[in-house]
RNA sequence: GGGCCGUUAGCUCAGCCGGUAGAGCAGUGGAUUUUUAAUCCAUUGGUCGGGCGUUCGAAUCGCCCACGGCCCA
């Protein structure tokens, strides 16, 4: 911000600042605290006022000066660290001579300051810290947001993420709980034996999904290169190679529009393991969700946007075509085997259509439509038409459909899976098919990766994966109705410079 | 890309059938030695998102643009 845009209160404490300056060492860092607030609170707090004037304990502690009450020779304030808030009391006679006037009365809610002194407990019943020092340790020039309404404002609550992680106790802990899930999968998997990888994010050939990605270029190879879409293609090579579990959770990049379920970059968890199918993943799944929860609440219940969700119980478990004909009285099990009959039922819903689009591909559309909305309680659907997936290995018995399931809940997929294709022949068509669409415009269809056919003409062993958006399940954990709660820096447009 | 809603003091918001801007908090000065949305007295602070238009006169009405939100594609 330039100086012609500062407002009165920015200059004032900017003047404060140079004072600092021109005294000392205006940005010290030699204080060092032993103790954080909650911490303190969590120890003292059933002690009563008595017990602690007899103990005495001295403790040190720093943050951010959140509130301030000066009461003439004795002032409130409440700083506030990485674990929470604690108040302080401090006296004017209990400091060094002239501190309390010229140093502490001075200083603006939004300081980050450290203090020495006793644990206490006040009137009220607030612990608090006796103060016998204090030191500014570093003056904060811009004015925080209004102490009881806080920062509201969703644009500047991302533009501005720190601003929000200091006011809002709500968005802290949406990020905490995002650290504890990450770190939670992370020893599930590692549990089962399972080994944590990097794979490229710049892709020659962007694969693993259908959607339109980002593009760069590499200057002294002078090529182009794509943010990747997915880890998958790296990830099944690395099966290739014998590691027969791996997992990757990192960011993946689409180059689409941006929603309340949308950010162009979003992270995911992929994971293969070897010699299994998708049902083992359907379960794999339902477990370490129910352990997920637990782990997080104490219990398997998650209320998301007011409805309650118990993951104790069993999963539901449908195929696509069950699931149509459950929600779409119109539709008979007939209609869905018939490229006629389900087009019209398509031109009724109002789908649009493309005259590539065949059986398998129209399913999902009216799956997409009419379906998975109301998919709230948790679900994995399964049996997806081959045509819509590409990577999946084809059901024994019905090569229509393919060895796959997506997870739902709270009418979201939040996960998608399934037993591999690994025969080199099988995806090399699939490949082929997925060319021909591209060409007749479809900018999402899939590239021919001949590399990843080599790989597999080495050998894949029969091998289940599956993909989670983290996002997206943080999104629910923490009952946040948009993925930008749940990203800390999510995409915004440039704000215009005046 | 389309529709609807929003953008006013540092923050949270009023004001909008046109007459040139207000409150609370924060800030500043004062009182106050157990407060906690501290209290009491006084007080500073505004390109009303940007531009163009209508009008004697626009925060207010119209059009365009920017950014944000929700819904749809």
């Amino acid at each position: 911000m330039s100086d012609e845009n500062e407002n009165d209160l920015i200059a004032q404490r900017r003047q404060q600042l140079h004072e600092l300056r021109e005294s000392g060492n205006a940005f010290s860092n030699d204080f060092r605290r032993d103790s954080l607030a909650a911490d303190l609170v969590a120890k003292y707090e059933e002690k009563t006022k008595e017990e602690l004037e007899g103990e005495g304990v001295k403790v040190a502690i720093a943050g951010r000066m959140m509130s301030r009450r000066i009461m003439g020779k004795a002032s409130f304030a409440h700083i506030q660290d990485m674990s929470g808030k604690i108040q302080l009391y401090v006296r004017r006679d209990d400091l060094p001579e002239g501190l309390y006037n010229t140093g502490f009365k001075k200083w603006d809610i939004g300081d980050i300051i450290g203090a020495t002194g006793t644990v206490m407990k006040t009137n009220k019943g607030e612990l608090s810290i006796h103060v016998d020092s204090i030191k500014l340790l570093t003056k904060s020039l811009q004015p925080l947001p209004e102490k009881f309404h806080g920062l509201t404002d969703q644009e500047m609550r991302y533009r501005q993420r720190y601003v929000d992680l200091i006011m809002n106790e709500d968005t802290r802990n949406t990020f905490k709980i995002r650290s504890q899930v990450v770190e939670f999968i992370r020893s599930y998997l590692n549990n089962e034996n399972y080994l944590e990888v990097e794979t490229p994010m710049m892709h020659v050939i962007p694969g693993g999904a259908t959607a339109r990605p980002f593009k760069t270029h590499h200057n002294s190879l002078d090529m182009e290169l794509f943010l990747r879409i997915a880890p998958e293609l790296y990830l099944k090579r690395l099966v290739v190679g014998g590691f027969e579990r791996v997992f990757e959770i990192n960011r993946s990049f689409r180059n689409e529009g941006l929603s309340p379920r949308h950010n162009p970059e979003f992270t995911m968890l992929e994971f293969y393991q070897a010699y299994s199918d998708y049902e083992d993943l359907m379960n794999l799944t339902e477990d370490m969700l129910r352990k997920l929860t637990t782990e997080l609440f104490g219990s398997n219940e998650v209320t998301y946007q007011d409805d309650t969700y118990d993951l104790g119980k069993p999963f539901e478990r449908m195929t696509v075509v069950e699931s149509i004909l459950k929600y779409n009285d119109a539709i008979t099990i007939e209609d869905l085997q018939s490229l006629e009959k389900i087009k019209d039922h398509a031109q009724r819903l109002d789908i649009p259509l493309e005259d590539s689009y065949g059986l398998g591909k129209i399913q999902i559309e009216i799956f997409e439509k009419t379906v998975e909305a109301k998919l709230l309680a948790p679900t994995f659907i399964t049996q997806y038409p081959t045509e819509v997936s590409p990577l999946a290995r084809k059901n024994d018995s019905d090569p229509f459909v393919t060895d796959r399931f997506e997870f739902f809940i709270g009418g979201r997929e939040i996960a998608n899976g399934f037993s591999e294709l690994n025969d080199p022949e099988d995806q090399a068509e699939r490949f082929r098919k997925q060319v021909e669409e591209k060409e007749a415009g479809d900018a999402e269809a899939m590239h021919f990766d001949d590399d990843y056919i080599t790989a597999l003409e080495y050998g894949m062993p029969p091998t289940a994966g599956e993909g989670i958006g983290i996002d997206r399940l943080v999104m629910f954990l923490t009952d946040s109705p948009t993925i930008r709660d749940v990203i800390l820096f999510p995409h915004m447009r440039s704000k215009a410079s005046s």
